[in-house]
DNA sequence: TAGTGGTCTAGACCACGAA
DNA sequence: TCGTGGTCTAGACCACTAA
C-alpha cells in the first residue's frame, strides 16, 4: 500500500520504495530514478531526495552507471535499540518483571546526567528482564519526571521505548559504557548465577533532541548475553 | 584555505564550510545557504548538497526558520577506531608488544569469516597491548595474506589500522561482539591479574568495501578498560 | 547506443522564527 | 516583515556500464 502523506512527495516516494523492497533479495534492482519520476509525476531531485534517505538508512546502494540495488542487510549501524527490540530480533520472547517503580529525589549523580537539580523528582524503575523465561539482566532506569509527568500512572508500561515513543521522546542519541565485572551477591541471586560469575555492565545515557530522558544501568549474565555493535567508518565524504 | 577540487562544486562548498567551522564554538551560526549561493555563485541545491553532508557527519545542525549551526560535538556515532586511536583519544600512551607474528594456514573458522578457503595463508598477529605501560589487552588478529602480501616483511607495523590505511584497506565497516568472561590462567599471567578476575572479550570482524580484511579477538582487563559506544536513532526519515 | 546515477541550474512557494 | 531552512520543478550535461 502506498503510504499517504499529505504534501511531502519525497516521503511518498520513499515509503513506496521502502515497501517495494521490504521483502526483496539483496542485490535485486530497485526502480530507477527516472522510472519513479514517471510513476509519481515528480521532479528527479524529489526522487533523489527519497532515495538518498534509503541509502543513508543502508537499505539501498547506488552503483553509478548501473542502477540502484537492494543493499546487503547488515546490522544497522549505530541504531538505538531497546532490550525488547533486541530480544525480538534474536527470536526470543522478552519479558520484564518490575521489581521497583517509584518516584525518588534525584541524587547528585543522577541529577547531573539527567540535567536536573539535586532533589528534583525522578522515576526509578528497576526490572528483572528475561528472555524465553530465563533471567538475563537486571536494569535500573532513571527517567526525568519533569519530562514524563504521570509516567507511572496506570501501571508500568510494557516497553520503555514504546512508551517514550508515544510521548515523542524516543531517544535520538545514546551513549553506552560497557565493562565486565563480577556479580554482586544480590545480582547473583536475581540472575540465578553463582557469586563470582562474570557479568556485563552497561550504563546508558539517552537523549532526545539534546534533552536527557533516560539514564540506566544494566547488569547482564555473561553466559547468556553477547552484545553486538556495528560500526561504519567516516567514509571520506 | 579553500580546498581546490576540480569540477565538484558541492565538494568545494562543503570543504570551505568545514574549515570555516573547524574551530568554531558549538551553537555558533554557520553561513546561511543563500549566503553561500552568493559567495560561490552556485545554485541553492548545490549548497544544500554540501550542507547535507556536513549535517550527516554530525558537524552541523539545521534549525528550520532560524539557520544552520555548529553542532555540539559528541562521540562520533559508530566510527571504526583502533586501539591506538582510542588510547590516544583518552590521553594515554598506547604501546604494543608483539608476542607472535607469522603466517599460518586458515582453519575452518577463520577461513569462513575471512571469506577464504581452508588452508589459505593467513597472517596471525598476537600482541600484548599496554596503555601508559600497564597491560590492558591481549589481541589475536588474523588478516588475509591474499589481500596483504608481504605484510610482515620488514617487521610488524606500529599501528594495524595505519598499515591498512596505507594500503587502501582501512575498514569501512566493522562488527564487534562483546561479552564478559573470567580470565584464563594464560590471560591472567599476561594481563597481570588474578585468575578468576573478570575480562571483557571483544571479537571484531572488519570489512573494507565488503572484503573481509581483519578478524580479531581481544581480551581486556575489566578493571582498566571501559568500552564507550555511541548510537544514533533512525531519525524518522 | 541507450540507460543509469552524479552533478548542476535558476528559479518557485511554503512554514517558521525573530524583530 | 524579512530571513531561514524545507520542498519542489523542469530541465541540462557528464561519466559510466552494458548490450
Amino acid at each position: 500500500m502506498l503510504a499517504r502523506v499529505a504534501g511531502l512527495k519525497h516521503v511518498a516516494v520513499r515509503e513506496y520504495v521502502r515497501e517495494l523492497i521490504a521483502d526483496a533479495q539483496p542485490g535485486s534492482p530497485a526502480p530507477s530514478e527516472r522510472e519513479l519520476v514517471q510513476r509519481f509525476g515528480v521532479a528527479r531531485m524529489t526522487v533523489r531526495q527519497a532515495i538518498d534517505a534509503l541509502v543513508a538508512e543502508g537499505l539501498l546502494q547506488r552503483i553509478p552507471g548501473k542502477g540502484t540495488y537492494v543493499a546487503k542487510p547488515r546490522g544497522r549501524v549505530g541504531a538505538v535499540v531497546s532490550f525488547t527490540e533486541e530480544m525480538k530480533a534474536r527470536g526470543l520472547l522478552p519479558e520484564s518483571q518490575t521489581l521497583l517503580a517509584r518516584i525518588e529525589r534525584a541524587g547528585p549523580g543522577i541529577a547531573r546526567v539527567l540535567n536536573l537539580t539535586e532533589g528534583d523528582p525522578v522515576i526509578h524503575w528497576r526490572r528483572l528482564r528475561r528472555a524465553d523465561a530465563s533471567p538475563i539482566c537486571v536494569e535500573d532506569a532513571y527517567l526525568s519526571e519533569v519530562l514524563l509527568p504521570g509516567f507511572l500512572q496506570g501501571g508500568t508500561p510494557t516497553s520503555l521505548y514504546d512508551a517514550l515513543t508515544a510521548r515523542g521522546l524516543r531517544p535520538t542519541w545514546a551513549e553506552d559504557s560497557i565493562r565486565a565485572d563480577i556479580a554482586t551477591a544480590d545480582e547473583a541471586e536475581l540472575l540465578e548465577i553463582d557469586p563470582g560469575a562474570a557479568v556485563l555492565r552497561v550504563a546508558r545515557r539517552a537523549l532526545c533532541n539534546d534533552k536527557a530522558v533516560e539514564v540506566s544501568r544494566s547488569t547482564y549474565r555473561a553466559d547468556r548475553f553477547t552484545l553486538w555493535v556495528q560500526f561504519a567508518s567516516d567514509n571520506g565524504h
